[in-house]
DNA sequence: GTGGCTTGGTTCATATCATGAAACTTTGCA
DNA sequence: TGCAAAGTTTCATGATATGAACCAAGCCAC
């Protein structure tokens, strides 16, 4: 029925770059960004910036304040909470990821695929004082880099790995120095060896995390569950409690997706 | 500082379709839309609707499940989350709106402008069995058009009014067979001499509801607090009842507006 | 089965619409 | 007062979104 399943980019160009202005704004954090900023942050041209943030503003997604910064709008608080009534992964995986974070002290993640890039949808913090704020819900990185980014590339075929890969190689190189493809490789091999992804700080420095990845009842990738902490809090000793947490919430969401896909079947 | 007050509208015909799309396809429900229906909905072509879906899906924004029919996506989660936690209106009316639902029993509403016409942002049900669903939370309708949209039109100046009944004037003669101006106009006045806004069933019969508009520290209007309920639960003696705890947590929102107006000062 | 009907999805020539360099305005600073 | 930086607007230009027409799949009645 979906025919065009490797989603064409083409005839869209202004939307595309509304909506990656969205994020942008987004990641301004919460006193918003500035036009000089947020043309910096896209690389777009100024006046293209200043007429897609007009029509986000038009249509309630942004706010200009007086001081002339941009926020995020109230439409996307209506949108949002209608978004989350949907028996989605991130309602399903909600109290799994509430609980992984109180129960292991540290933060609980929740990741998604989008193409060849991984946005992570949920943060729960622990209750440990020294945090590693390394990802942060709203947060995008290439498939591979970090836990449950690592968890997710090593779960899909080989042949996708390889255009992942592929396509995500200049920004490894411009961005990740530590992550080269090959070095990615070796992780990847290593992931599927224990079960779990091990990110030992390869994206920042000090910050570990474990992540393992969520599958839908039919197979498809669905997203990860993933735990980041500093590196004292990941010596060895303490990694197959941590791996344990994660495999009995991950058996739980997956439990639960397979339970909300059986009533529409 | 912001020049251009108006919103001029040129130059982003795509955004504005991919956007007004989003609501509509939020305005479907939990169990998302069809090609077809928003296709009905919208007024625009099969070929863009479709262009701009795949365009909204490749940022997350929507997703098609394997029925093909469209939902909202997750990246409009954690947008929401992200917008929710700016200080503003819906942020520090929430608590207001809930209290204001538990204490009547019946719908409270938060309602915002959005030009010549309201968002309503926020809904509480109250705890009366019989409700008026007459408004949910992402629906629109023009100014004037329920208690908290008329009490937001009542509260602009004469000639602002004149605009805004010039512009939607049409709508209402195709769907709001019931008000037309001249009728507006009279609850206007009757607004005014109130000091509240009674919808006495005009727009769904047997649904009344009484609201009280919502200004910044600087006079500036902010949005609308409204309470919605079967006609029975708004007979006359009720009324004052109703008015005064409308006005007491109206004030308190109006308080919180100003605090946090002082902070960025 | 088969013919008609509905709905989802795609193509491509065309003219509309988004683009961005440049100009203009405002603000902040020295 | 003059300079620099940031915000905002304009407008000629060609890249880009458009939508009529088309294809394909499912569904139902007969």
């Amino acid at each position: 029925m979906v025919h065009n399943i490797d989603h064409t980019d083409t005839g869209t160009q202004s939307v595309d770059r509304a909506l990656l202005l969205l994020q942008r704004i987004g990641a301004c954090g919460d006193d918003g960004g500035t036009l000089a900023g947020l043309v910096a942050d896209t690389g777009l041209n100024k006046a293209t910036v200043r007429r897609l943030l007009l029509a986000l503003i038009r249509a309630g997604m942004a706010e200009q304040d007086d001081d002339s910064r941009y926020y995020l709008g109230m439409q996307l608080q209506v949108l949002g909470a209608q978004a989350s009534r949907r028996p989605n992964l991130m309602r399903v995986a909600r109290e799994s990821v509430m609980r992984l974070g109180q129960v292991t002290g540290d933060a609980a993640l929740l990741t998604v695929r989008r193409g060849a890039n991984t946005l992570c949808v949920m943060r729960e913090e622990g209750s440990y004082p020294l945090r590693s704020h390394a990802l942060v819900a709203g947060q995008t990185h290439p498939l591979g880099v970090g836990a449950g980014s690592l968890a997710m590339l090593a779960s899909l075929p080989d042949d996708e790995i390889a255009t992942v890969l592929a396509a995500i190689t200049p920004v490894l190189a411009d961005r990740y120095p530590r992550l080269p493809p090959d070095e990615l490789m070796r992780l990847i091999e290593q992931t599927r060896a224990d079960g779990v992804a091990l990110n030992p700080g390869l994206v920042i420095d000090g910050s570990w995390g474990l992540g393992i990845a969520l599958h839908y009842p039919d197979g498809r990738l669905a997203g990860a569950l993933s735990v980041a902490a500093v590196e004292a809090r990941m010596r060895p000793d303490r990694l197959p409690d941590l791996t344990r947490h994660l495999r009995t919430e991950a058996a739980q969401i997956e439990t639960r997706l397979a339970r909300t896909a059986r009533l529409k079947g």
